[in-house]
DNA sequence: CCTTGACTTGAACCGCGGTTCAAGTCGCAG
DNA sequence: CTGCGACTTGAACCGCGGTTCAAGTCAAGG
């Protein structure tokens, strides 16, 4: 009825994601169809912005289920609001440790010890990484195919 | 021999990691034991600051395949240290990728807006977070049960 | 010598995040 | 009305990163 509304193949170009992505999603409880055109679900464009927000959520180690948790959240839900921010806390520490990741790595690739790995500098950042990671968080992650099509 | 070597116990211990990750790792050429006292792996301290750079490195998106590569790398190695660097790369737009998703999260936690992702400041900022990442590296993570034992 | 107990092995299994497949269903063009 | 082609579904399958399990082997102690 709503000459606005995208049809999932339009959905998965734009946002780049297989249709059996959005599906997956939808089943996850991450997205919802605006509606349908026989069979085929169509959506509301907000439904792009959304898919960004997820694709960025996961490449920063959200996990699917996590990120169904946070998409419904209501102002009202203080412990959701807890979790938020435990996750932004998590976030910091990771991008502390990926910062000196990223150095020990830079200068990994430039570095003239034989096994590179005995590289004391190389040592000492990691050791850094390490001690600040002692207590893994919950972070997990996961990859993308992003190819075909 | 040589009573500084570490039985697979103690290194499982102190590493934090199961023993079950531990012969994984070796499977896939990560860490070689020392030796062995009977079946039993014994290993040179060392591999502590090893398992520590694993972790870490896992943490931040490496996959034990890559690890496998990077571990093993030799100054000559110019492909790898180019590796590295590309790497290195990645990782420093995640690290902004993150930073953003960071600051969303705080905002969210703080926000006023009916479902949560409808704030304007919020999408604003996750939008960012998009654009950045619109081409996904492969970056890829994966997470610890870190219980029983 | 025989038990005990912690390790050994390979193989099976698990959860996650999807993809792929077979079979079915629809809108639309001719 | 009849295809055609693009979607639909559920179920099977995949790779990753391990864990768990059954069965075997060893060192040490009684």
């Amino acid at each position: 009825m709503d000459a606005s509304l995208l049809d999932i193949a339009e959905v998965a170009q734009r946002s780049r994601l297989a249709p059996s992505a959005l599906r997956f999603y939808e089943k996850k409880g991450l997205i919802t169809p605006a509606g349908r055109n026989g069979l085929r679900r169509t959506y509301h464009p907000d439904v792009l912005e959304r898919l960004a927000l997820i694709t960025c959520a996961r490449s920063a180690g959200f996990s699917v289920a996590e990120l169904g948790r946070f998409l419904q959240a209501r102002p009202s839900d203080t412990a959701l609001r807890t979790g938020m921010t435990a996750k932004a806390e998590a976030l910091d520490e990771q991008i502390g440790r990926l910062t000196r990741l990223r150095d020990s790595l830079r200068h990994a690739a430039v570095c003239e010890h034989e096994p590179l790995v005995d590289c004391p500098d190389f040592k000492r950042a990691v050791g850094n990484v390490a001690s600040t990671s002692t207590a893994l968080p919950t972070v997990g992650q996961a990859q993308r195919a992003g190819s075909s099509r």
